[in-house]
DNA sequence: TGTACATCAGTGAACGCGCGTTCACTGATGTAC
DNA sequence: TGTACATCAGTGAACGCGCGTTCACTGATGTAC
């Protein structure tokens, strides 16, 4: 039952995660190399498969690692009684936040979202999706979605989500370019963009609803 | 002054290209090698470096292949005086007919947008500013974005580039799964994410435009 | 039209290299008694 | 607590293979006169 042979494993899975996420930042899963991922780690190229089948089943793991912990703090926000104005900046500065604090696993999602494995693909496809659902329920518990067909929440939230990953692809790109401001101008730019969706929820039940 | 020599180097370089595009289908291009593209033509590896200095510049050939058409066509459909429903309806079709002609070509775009390649990320960068450039000059001269600042036009036309390159990489993936009736239900979402943008639009200036 | 020379797209041999995967192994950790 | 055996994360040699790039070449096309 002792854990020292569990723990040290854990802590080589790990490391290899950690090692393919940094060489990741210069190329795509499709031209990574075990050998290069063992190399940084220090151990022996073979020990690789101790963890993973191949590199897609680590590509995969990365994945939740990127993902799971972003669902939870979204909808938290989400879910307050705040006004529709607060919700969008402060869901904007956790998106902010999450992109300084853990860029290369965005740069990850961006680059494997429609990638050259399949596996990771479906993965990150899969997550997604979730994350919709989970963002389409909480808007449909708003006041203002009141009489809304449950196709129409789904198109909502996934118009929400698109812009949030897309605004963190941008703020990744930002922060490469090392432009002056540019990551200022992303936020600002995502914010009134967020804010234009939210005028035509508003709006949609009297102009757009009934011409489907 | 002859062209027969010019005409046939061009040919070689026309079937690079396209093999190249064939076999990016499964994989993506910072995996893609040399030797594997020149198989597919029939000619010497060597020859490869008449052509291209490596796959990175025939990477951005491609870019230009996959979007350069696509501007003048939006374009147009948006200068009409068609009303607002009837020129996203015409839009979308556009786009889910350019998929259905050139699906490799979305493929590629989809895939390199954030891939591994520096020089093919900037190129699809450089084309997707320029188009969001010309839609917002476009809709600019609309009678609905009197008093609009220039920036906030840039934001609308970017939300309206960003859901249609979205929506093409959906089509892909659609077509990919091969899942009775998705492409119809993608289509029917995407005209319903535009109406409510413009929706949106339409009551900016009463809600949106101050608070910034 | 014919000839002599220049150009240059494509050839094919050769190179050194790093790759993924196999296999039998080692030795520290875990377990049963 | 001590002993004997089992487990299994990590090793290191070996393999065959395809890669990108170099180089001197060939021979059809182009050009000048």
């Amino acid at each position: 039952m002792g854990g020292v042979r569990q723990a040290q494993k854990q802590k080589t899975r790990q490391a290899l995660l950690d090692a393919a996420l940094g060489l990741l930042e210069e190329q795509s899963l499709s031209s990574l190399g075990l050998r290069e991922v063992t190399r940084v780690v220090g151990i022996a190229p073979t020990a690789f498969y101790r963890h993973f089948r191949d590199l897609g089943e680590l590509g995969v793991a990365l994945v939740e690692e990127a993902l799971g912990s972003l669902h939870a703090m979204v909808r938290a926000i989400l879910v307050e009684q705040a006004g529709a104005e607060e919700r969008i900046d402060r869901t904007v500065a956790v998106v902010e936040r999450h992109v300084r604090e853990h860029p290369a696993h965005v740069r990850f999602v961006a680059r494997e979202r429609h990638g050259g494995v399949r596996a990771v693909r479906q993965a990150i496809a899969g997550e997604l999706a979730r994350f919709t659902e989970e963002v389409a329920e909480v808007l449909k518990s708003q006041p203002v979605s009141a009489g809304w067909r449950d196709e129409d929440m789904r198109m909502l939230a996934e118009l929400y989500v698109d812009r949030l990953v897309t605004t963190a692809a941008e703020l990744i790109d930002a922060a490469e370019d090392g432009a002056e401001g540019a990551a200022e101008e992303v936020v600002s730019r995502s914010r009134r963009q967020l804010r234009l969706i939210s005028i035509g929820r508003r709006h949609w039940k009297e102009e757009g609803g009934e011409v489907v």
